[in-house]
DNA sequence: AAATTTCGCAACCGCAGGTGA
DNA sequence: GTCACCTGCGGTTGCGAAATT
């Protein structure tokens, strides 16, 4: 049926925003809010088309975000965030106040896959290129897996949408006791659950890869189960008891030190550089 | 100091999902 | 159920700034 593009283009401005624009754009939200975008270049007085308004306010002038370089613990969450999602850069952001999904895609394509590769590690999977790593990798990303299906099966226990995180956040506002809980119920979990209603993911079930080849969140974990199967089977044989010790011990008042840790610590292996 | 290359960021493009008529 | 529209997302590009030769 095909799309009617999202403005018509002609007489409509493209490329970097003015000063009087930003301005323009900025008084119209604060007064009306943004309500329809393709209809807020016209009442602002803009000639841009409502996507690109969208876009400069998304990006650059929404009041709550935050400028200047990341720090070392927003990029150890990134890096973390990014085992897990993937390219899901809108639900790596939602974990990072104050930063944009844009924001963080360019830190990741600028600054956190460039120090990955040239450490040997791939930045996609976060496995080492070598095969040296293999077993401590192998380790922990079992042990992460074990980890959320752990917390899937205690959520479904509580079978609710929202678990009460007062009692386990800090007072300051930080990520509270059960990181992984908290992890798992934000819209990072969200996204998660969709996949895993969209694909009957079960834990007995054999790993979910889509047919293109591109892995999705539960794929990307389970994919990586797969070509490690042999290696690890063993190690997923460890009793249910050490994997919900590992998802208790996951770090509280976002302390991301574990990641810090000695020789077999995965991410020490793979970032030593990011954390020093 | 000038030319060239590399880097980093803002913005654009196209696709996909959601929604309402 | 279909269609058109709107919005959000991820990939990519363009360009100015910084670094290097």
């Amino acid at each position: 049926m095909g799309r009617a593009p999202c403005c018509d283009k002609k007489g409509l401005k493209k490329g970097p925003w003015t000063p009087d624009e930003d301005e323009k754009l900025v008084d119209y939200i604060n007064k009306h809010g943004h309500g329809s975008w393709r209809s807020l270049p016209k009442l602002a007085g803009l000639f841009r088309c409502g996507k690109s308004c969208r876009l400069r306010w998304n990006n650059y002038l929404r009041p709550d975000i935050i400028r200047g370089p990341f720090t070392p613990e927003e990029e150890k969450l990134v890096i973390q965030l990014h085992a897990i999602l993937g390219n899901r850069w809108a639900a790596i952001a939602s974990q990072l106040p104050g930063r944009t999904d844009n924001e963080i895609k360019n830190l990741w394509n600028t600054h956190l896959k460039k120090r990955l590769l040239q450490m040997g590690v791939d930045p996609q999977t976060h496995e080492p290129y070598s095969t040296l790593n293999g077993l401590t990798t192998t380790r922990h990303m079992a042990q992460w897996e074990s980890a959320r299906l752990e917390a899937e099966a205690r959520l479904s226990k509580e079978s609710q949408p929202s678990i009460p995180s007062s009692s386990s956040s800090s007072s300051d506002g930080k990520w509270g006791g059960d990181y992984f809980l908290r992890l798992w119920n934000s819209e990072v979990g969200e996204t998660f659950r969709k996949v895993d209603k969209k694909r009957e993911y079960s834990v007995s079930q054999s790993p979910v890869v889509s047919s293109s080849g591109t892995t999705t969140e539960a794929g990307l974990l389970t994919e990586r189960k797969t070509n490690e199967d042999v290696c690890m089977s063993n190690e997923m044989e460890d009793s249910s008891e050490s994997s919900l010790q590992l998802l208790l011990d996951f770090p509280s008042d976002n302390d991301m030190s574990f990641l810090e840790q000695p020789a077999d610590s995965y991410y020490s292996l793979l970032y030593p550089s990011i954390f020093t």
